[in-house]
DNA sequence: CGACGCCGTGGAATCGATTACACGGATGAT
DNA sequence: ATCATCCGTGTAATCGATTCCACGGCGTCG
């Protein structure tokens, strides 16, 4: 592959002044720019990005660590997040944790070696040491929909405090009162928030949340359907299960269909994150919907600011309810926007 | 960040052990080794994998430019490719074409830029002058799932032709005669290849296939919506609409709920590309499922035997039948591994 | 008419690694 | 005892860019 020095040579000029003329550079002649354009063009020359990286520390790359790929509220967000980081002039480096701490820091290792100049994360844990390290190692760093309460740096997320209680409302208006959640992983923030605004606005209205309608799951499907038979296995099983997030919903609705039961009569159910499957289960699926390409924007560009040497901001969006008829009552059939 | 100099001055030794130490070649003696390693430990540091791979002329990285990220059987690839590319010690590096091809062909040119070093394919297109110098051009490259014909590198795909064959016979075996499609681009081999097996297999049982049953589409659920929208706007309309990818079928859904339709009675449904979700839609949808980790496996395998100076391997792997309730009959509730 | 400054350019240092080559000392063979 | 060999180590070149500095030529101003 030609390299500068080829161009030097065919154009007969130095190096330096081809990486002028690449760098658009005001002091170069007239002539000796369209002599390096040339040959550039017949050379079929291109920078070699990862020279260009050693030399000037920027490598224009973001780094994107998130906990599931195949969760498709992350997939979602991976894909606006590299769309804005084009926009700004960036690539961007997906690492998927695979909800594995170990993973995660799989990822981060390896981003760090490959000098990013910005890491974006949604940890699959409480937070690794290495984690704090990098934080603390001068990395710019941005959590985002999830994040690490120790760790000092800019958080761009989602408040579902808001929509929770609409959803307990909801729920508390057609009837139910026994309801149950299928919870995160507790090390996760986004894990515990969600229960703890549940059972905040449960006993708001005067209901008890037992301990026994707190499945404890991990955000995979897997988990979401070990928590619901637990629940249907009880002497009296819970009339609402919620699950924290679209994949856990998934499985929920595995371990329903397996028993038999009839959605929303036998058992009702509503999840956190909306995507466009929920409109066509049977029933439509009650939904807490992110604004993900908002967050993903707000994320990217909290980070260019942090490596750019702006100030950057934490923000925080709300979600909001999409309600469908996966917990009764005549709803018209209703979706997120896409 | 502490750089290999450093860690030769703490260590009291030259950066020219430090790297043997580091890349462990043999002679180096058992002291200045454990002096090296405990200043490393000290100082915390890691090679930098920029100045390494432009000395040593490889990146470990693999890049990986798909069609569509949001497309969950894409999704899925991606994450298989990326779990064996790191058990052979790659890293991989995802660009999302969002079936555009400039931006596929952006993505091309930046991982190019970046020296990684090998390209997986999926085109989103008949392929670009770009895509046909890259594999001129030397770098090891490999087609996944859709290829192009002019292009001599290797394939590694799935033959859908047998269970469409099986699609139909089902089809027909439930009385059904009137079926339309939903195609991928022209520009797609897979575009192409599913018309074309579902016509040769239509003509097997003397089916006609009129124009006007072929609906023409990019792979993107608008366009499953548009093509059945206008197929149900037919005098006569089908009385199955096959989708060849499984966006488009959510399309179609769209549709036909939005019709108010009945699902098999109304109309039946089956797609290309198998999903959790179909398992849960109403009614479950019957579909054409790809080894989708098997192939992943193998064109990385293929890919890095490319790049290591082995001989790689074309692979064509069977994709088979997965029949659920969307188009009549009583089946019990199957569902596809996952 | 001479000095000063600016402009376009090239030479060379630099980024952080790897690695060819040279060198000194120890070891073994003759 | 001598010489060849091998081992551990260091010096320096190298990868492909960017960029500081110096230099020659030319225009401008006093």
């Amino acid at each position: 592959m030609a390299s500068i020095k080829d161009v030097a040579a065919e154009a007969g000029v130095s190096v330096a002044t081809v990486s002028r003329v690449l760098n658009s550079h005001p002091s170069v002649s007239e002539e000796a720019r369209t002599r390096v354009l040339a040959a550039v063009e017949a050379l079929g020359y291109r920078p070699n990005a990862v020279a260009r990286s050693l030399r000037t520390a920027q490598t224009r790359t973001l780094g994107l660590v998130i906990s599931d790929v195949l969760n498709p509220y992350f997939t979602e967000l991976a894909r606006f997040v590299e769309e804005e980081a084009r926009a700004l002039g960036y690539s961007v480096i997906i690492g998927n944790a695979d909800e594995r701490p170990e993973l995660q820091d799989h990822h981060i290792r390896t981003l760090i070696d490959r000098r990013i100049d910005g890491l974006l994360v949604s940890p699959a844990d409480g937070g690794s040491s290495l984690m704090r390290d990098v934080a603390l190692g001068g990395t710019p760093m941005v959590f985002v929909d999830r994040w690490i309460p120790g760790i000092d740096v800019p958080v761009v997320r989602a408040d579902g405090t808001g929509a929770v209680k609409d959803l307990v409302a909801h729920l508390h208006g057609l009837g139910h009162r026994r309801l149950a959640i299928i919870a995160g992983p507790a090390a996760t923030t986004t894990g515990n928030e969600r229960v703890e605004a549940f059972r905040e606005d449960m006993r708001g209205l005067g209901l008890a949340l037992p301990d026994a309608y707190i499945g404890q799951g991990d955000f995979q499907a897997a988990s979401g359907r070990r928590a619901t038979e637990r629940f249907l296995a009880l002497a009296e099983p819970p009339e609402v299960v919620f699950a924290a997030d679209n994949l856990m919903a998934l499985g929920a609705l595995d371990a329903i269909r397996a028993r038999g039961l009839r959605m929303p009569d036998d058992i009702a159910l509503a999840a956190f994150d909306d995507i466009p499957w929920f409109v066509h289960t049977d029933p439509p699926i009650t939904a807490i919907a992110q604004p993900t390409a908002d967050l993903a924007r707000a994320a990217v560009r909290a980070l260019a600011d942090l490596i750019e040497g702006r100030t950057p901001q934490s923000v925080t969006l709300p979600a909001r309810l999409v309600v469908r008829r996966s917990c009764g009552g005549a709803v018209t059939n209703q979706r997120s926007d896409r």
